[in-house]
DNA sequence: AGAGGGTCTCGGTCGC
DNA sequence: TGCGACCGAGACCCTC
């Protein structure tokens, strides 16, 4: 589910939600969610005490920053967190829990059991895995042409690929991805070195430009993302090609195609996005 | 039934 | 031959 945007979206409400809370008790169903400490025990135990102070996000990382600690935590395809009130039913699904002094909780639920946490002491979570080998975050001002191209137009790869690598760009995945390309007008299968100067330039404005919007827009909600209010994302109604497979292309009316480009599910406009020449 | 919004690991290959 | 960089496939899980 989440990728930028909606990552975003669940840091900005969870730093309305979390806040100055401080946590009595973790509880940990799922021990395979928590990759540092090895022991999740020791994790619940050492969060014990600690306060929210604020929540930021990295890619698709949400960092969340406690008195003396930084909880570094990734939804991966399903991962979910809502603040509950102690006695509220607990649906299935939910893994970890964060029961705090006030008597709300903090919720993660995850079907699919794909999401990860990491703790760390402050300072050490940039510097150690997840964290430490991400790419440039596209909505920063550090993110130019000059930077964009510096590091995607050597590769071999298909532009598509090439995009969802998290150490070159982060936060883009297979949503905004599709939605990028078909902006720029270019084929996801297009080698990433063998586009023009002005197709690496279109590409760079169509994922600021369309990250941009979904993060205004509070994310996408296919399926099962919400944010920490419970609350749906409005972008999936200005998707433009992702999920429309066989309905006619917005831009010039053309049969919308779905293939697979680097083992992922890939929509785009046949027209529009011109096959490149090599693959 | 098989795909699904993500990432990691594991082999294999390429090129210096 | 040796080594790293790079690349693609498979694995991880559950739901509909």
């Amino acid at each position: 589910m989440p990728e930028l945007p909606e990552v975003e979206t669940v840091k900005r409400t969870l730093n309305q939600l979390i806040v100055g809370k401080t946590i009595e008790r973790v509880t940990v169903s799922l021990p395979r969610i928590i990759q540092r400490p090895d022991d999740a025990l020791q994790f619940e135990h050492v969060l014990a005490g600690h306060t929210f102070q604020r929540v930021e996000r990295r890619g698709k990382f949400l960092r969340m920053i406690l008195d003396g600690l930084v909880l570094v935590s990734h939804l991966r395809m399903e991962g979910r967190y809502g603040v509950f009130r102690q006695d509220e039913p607990v649906e299935k699904h939910t893994h970890v829990i964060f029961h705090f002094t006030d008597q709300t909780e903090l919720r993660y639920k995850d079907v699919r059991q794909f999401g990860t946490m990491h703790l760390f002491q402050p300072g050490e979570d940039l510097q150690l895995p997840p964290l430490n080998k991400l790419g440039i975050e596209p909505l920063d001002e550090q993110f130019t042409l000059d930077r964009f191209k510096s590091v995607i137009a050597k590769r071999s790869t298909a532009i598509k690929p090439t995009l969802l690598n998290q150490a070159y760009v982060v936060g883009i995945g297979n949503i905004y991805v599709d939605e990028s390309l078909f902006r720029a007008g270019v084929h996801p299968e297009t080698k990433a070195n063998t586009l023009s100067d002005q197709q690496l330039e279109d590409i760079y404005h169509a994922v600021i430009a369309t990250l941009s919007e979904a993060v205004d827009a509070g994310g996408s909600s296919i399926k099962s993302y919400v944010n920490g209010q419970g609350e749906m994302g409005m972008f999936q109604q200005q998707l433009q090609i992702y999920g429309r497979k066989d309905e006619p292309c917005v831009q010039c009316g053309a049969m919308i195609m779905k293939s697979v480009v680097g083992g992922r599910g890939t929509h785009y406009c046949p027209r529009c996005q011109q096959e490149p020449l090599m693959k």
